[in-house]
Formats: C-alpha cells, structure tokens, sequence
DNA sequence: TATGATATTGATAATCTTTATCAATATTCA
DNA sequence: TGAATATTGATAAAGATTATCAATATCATA
C-alpha cells in the first residue's frame, strides 16, 4: 500500500506532461522538492519537505515549497491531509488509488486502508441523499496494533501536536 | 438531525455539571458564548461566534472566545471540525449523537448523516487490522441535491475558501 | 550562440488564525 | 465585607501560508 522508496519515472513523466501542459517551464528547485516529496514515503508537513529538500539543495525558500506542493496537488500526484492535529500534510497520491486512514492516536502511525464494501455502500447513501458525490475522506482514530497490543515495548509517543514541529 | 434552534435547558445543564465538577466560576462571557453557540444551528467559525456574541455583549473578546470553545468541546457540548476548505468551525454534539458529512462543494450546505451499516463495516475492518478505534470523521464531498438538480435556481455561491471570512 | 520575453525564485513583508501574557475585574466563599 | 483567585479583554506573540518584488533562470527564436 504505501509507495516503495525512490523516485518513480512515471511519477516524474506525469509531471512533466503536466507543466508542459501549463506552459511552465522546468527549474531546478522545483525538481528538487518534487524528488524529495517522491523520495519520501511519510506524509510530511511542508517544513519537513523544506527540510529535506535543502539537504539536496541549500537555497529552495519555503514559497517555492508550498508553490510546488501546489502544482503536485494541481497534477493529482499528491493530496493534501489534514487530521486532528491541525497540522497539514502531503501524501502521494500516483500509484496509490484512493485510500483511506487509521490513525493511531499514540505513536502517530497512519496506516492506508481500502474496503470497498465501504466504498459501495458510501455510494448506496448518496444515492438515497439526492446526493453526487466527488470524492471522500474517511479517517478512524485509535490505537494501531503495536500500541494497543501487550505493549511489553511501549512506543515511543510521537502523537504529534500542532506547533510541535521544530 | 440538525438541533432546533433555541437554547436547550438540558445542554446549560450539561456546562453546568462541568463547570462545577471542574471548579470553574460562572461568569456572563462565557455564558453568552455559550448561548450564541447553542442558538445557532450552523457549524460556525471561530470568528462568526465572536461576531454574534458581540451582538448579545459587545465586550466579549476573541480569546474568551477560543477559550470557551475549548471548555465546550472538552465538556462534550461541541466538537471541532476540519474541512477542506481549511477552516476550523464548531458544530453541536449534545444531542445528536456520533454523525458524518455531506459537505456541498458549491453552496457550502453541510449535511449530517448517519449509515448504521458502514459504521458495522468500519468497526469489522479496524477488527481485521488489529487496530483499536476509538472515533472517526467521513466527510463526502460533492454536490447536494439541489445543486446536482436541474438548477432552475442556481444556490447561492458560498464555497468558503481560507480568509474569506471576512 | 546571443537575445529578448517572461516564468521562476527566494527573501521578506503581510495575513490569518490561534495562543500566551498580564494587569484589571469579577466571582466565590468564609 | 474582604481576601483568594478565577476570568477577562487588549494586545503581543507565535505559526502557517500567501503576496510582493527585484534578481535570475529558462526557452523560443533569430
Ligand atoms: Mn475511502
Ligand atoms: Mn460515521
Ligand atoms: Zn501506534
Ligand atoms: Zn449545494
């Protein structure tokens, strides 16, 4: 479910088709993040991929982050997340399908889940709501297995807090 | 399964309850934010609240404002919803048990439902991924009937983008 | 390859939302 | 009533995201 580490052509192509499409032009920075984001199998915040990114090239600023997590949002090959913590992040969406979330509450884990019995019956309800739907978020909060189990290993509590980030 | 307009003995009992079991003080601030909130039927921003109950006292200032709806929220009176339009609004609890969104990307119309059956479906996935849940938030997006319908009288704009709100 | 049109960038200012600070005030209870 | 202290509102501060703008990079074309 989650994507495999490394920088997928495909991912790269899309975009690429994309910006052409727009008439953008290709920078360096740009691509920079674009392979950070793809690199990186997490969700991450835009100052994580500022991060990260720099670490690659010292000089993007944090504008071009967000501009550029636009564009990949714009191009469908990311999303934007927002859960309980208020904090915003980036998860990729190309080669993924359409996903839903269990979100441990303890150590910060997010886990994909798909159940198309859900799926169907979601669109069962809208039917009867007069309702067209475009698409949805469904996000279920808890404990994930390793911090609901015996935990003889408690994790590490990384429940992340707004503001937290530094 | 939206609450009636009119301020319900029942939840000024519920804050009272609170209060008194956490050692607060009454005071007329917080009792009118409390009364604007539960007068209102819609999911308010923080700052519409502000905006109404400066109607009811014209002395009431923001951060009682975000304080109160932090007591309510942790009372069980209220709850805070993230959509994707970024806002944080609040929407009543106290008698309308656990409910999920329609949410209009058109008109902004925000429709509480409830689906017995997917929440059994949700309940049997998390049991299959050994993952403990605890609450969770389904949001749809999409139109609602009357803008998917033959729009002889198109709704109002009102998709909420961030910063609007003024 | 040089060049001009213009898309892009990064630093920084500006916004917006929410929280922290703190002196003044209100509430509670002996 | 009078102290103890919870509450408030104005305002500063913090965080996150967006707007501005001069400098620079990109690219089609000559
Ligand atoms: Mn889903
Ligand atoms: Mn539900
Ligand atoms: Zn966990
Ligand atoms: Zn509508």
């Amino acid at each position: 479910m989650a994507t495999k580490a490394g920088v997928t052509a495909r991912e790269i192509e899309v975009f690429d088709r994309f910006t052409a499409q727009r008439g953008l032009r290709h920078s360096r920075p740009r691509r920079d993040i674009l392979c950070t984001f793809l690199d990186e199998d997490r969700h991450l915040t835009a100052d994580e991929i500022l991060r990260l990114a720099r670490r690659r090239n010292p000089r993007v600023g944090v504008a071009t982050v967000y501009r550029t997590m636009k564009l990949l949002t714009e191009s469908g090959l990311c999303r934007e997340l927002r859960i309980e913590d208020g904090a915003v992040r980036y998860e990729h969406l190309f080669g993924h399908g359409h996903h839903d979330h269990l979100i441990c509450s303890q150590c910060g884990r997010l886990e994909e889940v798909v159940d198309p019995a859900i799926e169907r019956l979601q669109d069962r309800l809208c039917e009867q709501k007069g309702f067209v739907a475009d698409h949805h978020r469904l996000e279920i909060y808890g404990r994930c297995r390793t911090c609901a189990g015996f935990r003889k290993t408690p994790p590490r509590q990384r429940s992340v807090r707004r503001g937290e980030s530094r």
